[in-house]
DNA sequence: TTATATTGTCTCAATTTGATACAATAATAA
DNA sequence: TTATTATTGTATCAAATTGAGACAATATAA
């Protein structure tokens, strides 16, 4: 449930945004080690969120979940998915947006926009992390990268979202390719077991694993990746089509 | 997006709910045959559409679709699980709701509630088709069970929707013990391989299926059904727990 | 040339799956 | 009583998949 726009003027009319729904989304990235997430941090608040946002009036909802992701991350065709609706209404919690407001100067009168209910959807993306230019936009200090096993304390549900987003995740594992959206073009079968040891966050068999990708057809072979080290070299591979 | 009060007034007011948030069900029944969804139709125009409503101001989103459920099929502790969120613009079709209202004798003035963008969150539901007593509210002439291959054309995006539905009921079969939903407490072999059938709509292996199904520890065998018929009685199972 | 770490392939047993055969049995017909 | 019939439950066997490990290949450093 964080921002969108540059102009903190904008949140004083709410008047552009479908009342009731937000969205925020599970970012997730691969370091090259580990599974990480992107959170951001409200100015002078203490307060971490999850990158989210509104819906326009006459916006699609995927189509805003995309432009947030946009603006955080300045990359397009990212991958998306639908993860669950949080619809609680414990999860209203004025109080919580009201120091968010203040911190940024703005008025909190009792009939801001932003201090009403809010059911949230939220989406996981998978993005390729070198190519990320992280912005943080006008309310918050920074987006950053947490990695899974390091995300602090989060607003409202936030950290149940992440929870979700990432079961979510792995129940797609195979049935998805997402080790299209994680990794760069061309990686090497090592780096691509990586990815599904953090996603699983357990340790998969290593020949097993080579051999069920290769069978899969999902691979196609390029040429070895010369490193410089001590033995022998691998191959890159890259997904088909 | 269909209503769920008894009280046409109630639709003069918008208050009592979130506005721009709907739910529809597709909720599924076993006939003993074949797989069923529950349509709604609504007075004098020719419209059918799944059964929704609308998410009371302090109440939970889950909780809001079970009193829909309950109204309808007097049904509580329905199995219920999200399926995904239709939230694009083009679903927004004030005529069809000014049909509606009209067709009620209510007041359709364009600033009414009912007329304005509504992203549905979709659920599916999966009751013992047996134990149901059809209650059409307000605003429809009908609750009625139409076979997934007779489903009529729905308004809106409602055929997606049931679409939708049955995709995420297929990739959910085998991790839910959906037949749990569908059968009675007790039944037989045969009743629960045509409960797979009709879901996935293909034959499965008698054999194979029954093997499956036996050492996947979650069947308890009881003692035999006996029918009259000139055969083998098939025994009686439950799912344990 | 040898040593080292990593990668790719192969092997083999264990398990699961697909397809079929066959035995058991509850009622009916002869 | 006995044979017949339709269906259910179990057994069997080959084929395919999976789990675990052995081993050969190889790019660089020592």
């Amino acid at each position: 449930m964080a921002k969108q726009k540059d102009n903190p003027a904008e949140y004083k009319r709410g008047e552009s945004y479908l009342t009731h729904v937000a969205f925020d989304s599970v970012v997730f990235g691969f370091s090259g080690e580990k599974l990480k997430i992107l959170v951001m941090e409200y100015h002078n608040t203490g307060l971490f969120a999850l990158p989210g946002g509104f819906v326009g009036l006459k916006e699609n909802l995927n189509a805003a979940v995309r432009r947030g992701l946009k603006e955080r991350t300045g990359l397009s065709n990212i991958y998306l998915e639908q993860c669950y609706v949080f619809g609680d209404v414990k999860r209203h919690q004025p109080g919580v947006l009201r120091k968010i407001i203040k911190a940024n100067g703005l008025a909190a009168d009792d009939k801001h926009w932003l201090l009403d209910r809010f059911i949230s959807v939220a989406y996981y993306a998978l993005i390729n992390y070198s190519k990320v230019k992280l912005q943080p936009d006008s309310l918050s200090d920074s987006c950053e990268w947490y990695a899974l096993d390091a995300v602090p304390k989060l607003m409202l549900d936030h950290n149940l979202i992440v929870q979700k987003a990432l079961e979510t995740l792995r129940k797609n594992l195979d049935e998805k390719l997402l080790g299209t959206n994680l990794l760069p073009l061309q990686f090497t079968m090592k780096q691509l077991q990586q990815v599904y040891e953090a996603i699983l966050d357990e340790k998969v068999h290593r020949t097993n694993f080579q051999r069920r990708m290769l069978t899969s057809g999902l691979l196609i072979r390029n040429e070895k990746q010369f490193l410089g080290k001590a033995h022998k070299a691998p191959y890159l591979y890259q997904f088909v089509k």
